[in-house]
DNA sequence: TATTGTTATACTCTATAACTATA
DNA sequence: TATAGTTATAGAGTATAACAATA
């Protein structure tokens, strides 16, 4: 991963910031994902050997419904042969079981392991304080009020359009 | 650009949503901001046949201090050699020129072109309008709330410690 | 005939390193 | 010796397409 922030010591000849970038409500919410991303891969790589995707589908297949592959993909915008990929690492790692599906047995069953689950937790545990100290200034209620407008702006988009299928 | 999105037409067994991930608001930013790049990738692509970063770097470079390559670079958080390419394709385009700088001449100094600046202008209103959609449920007092609050959590990370340097 | 999952492959993007020229 | 920019190359990541099994 690329580190272009770390600054150096050098003259300040115009301590300006008016770029025009800075100013668009949508590069500020992607350069404000960006660095959040780089937090958490850099922490949960460095704190529990795990990449983010695999954290996300391992905290996905966890906890709510039973979802596929494919449902997986689509959920979290994975292309299916990622999906495969890091579903084969997991099971070689012994945190996800595949078992076909009786009632359509081109699916799979997807089971966590206790030991997938003990190792979510503790990426969860690394995700969750990297979350909140990057969110550092922000109050709770204010933290509230970010969650909120975000799921606003996704309404139907996300997870909604997904779940309407299968899930 | 691959669409996992787009929603089949099937039964809906288990209308839940209790994805662990969907409570994150790490996820929620992450993914918020997946939606907007791919909304304003495809629409500045379609509308006047502009890539995002050739959109952000054609933005910069006409907006205020005059930044080399590499300062961009930083900026935007692009590999120096992705920068190249971009510049040369603009260059190509007639959108800026590169000219040396006189004080330090390893530097160049990137000069929009009229032309680059009615192209930037056109990929702005294209911009402007995707983005206007996408926050669409937000009021503007909100969208000043959320512009605030992501300006917040990067103070002192962006653009601050790129600024610190030369710029 | 359509769908899930898989594999093989191609392609895009980014990162690394070596080079030129300037400082 | 260090830096800006360039080029060539390698690597990672992702998408495409063909395939097997099942519906």
């Amino acid at each position: 991963m690329a580190r272009y922030r770390t600054a150096g010591q050098e003259q300040a000849q115009r301590p300006r910031s008016d770029f025009r970038v800075a100013e668009r409500p949508g590069y500020l919410l992607h350069k404000a994902a960006m660095l959040l991303d780089e937090d958490v891969e850099k922490h949960l790589v460095a704190g529990v050997a795990m990449r983010s995707r695999y954290f996300l589908l391992l905290a996905t297949m966890a906890s709510g419904p039973e979802l596929s592959q494919k449902d997986l993909s689509q959920l979290l915008n994975l292309d299916p042969t990622t999906v495969v990929t890091v579903i084969d690492e997991m099971e070689r790692n012994q945190h996800v079981e595949r078992k076909r599906n009786p009632a359509d047995r081109r699916r799979y069953q997807l089971h966590v392991t206790p030991a997938g689950r003990k190792a979510l937790a503790a990426a969860e545990k690394v995700a969750t304080e990297v979350e909140s100290s990057f969110f550092g200034t922000l109050t709770d209620s204010e933290r509230e009020t970010l969650r909120d407008m975000l799921s606003r702006v996704m309404a139907g988009r996300w997870p909604a359009s997904v779940c309407e299928r299968s899930l």
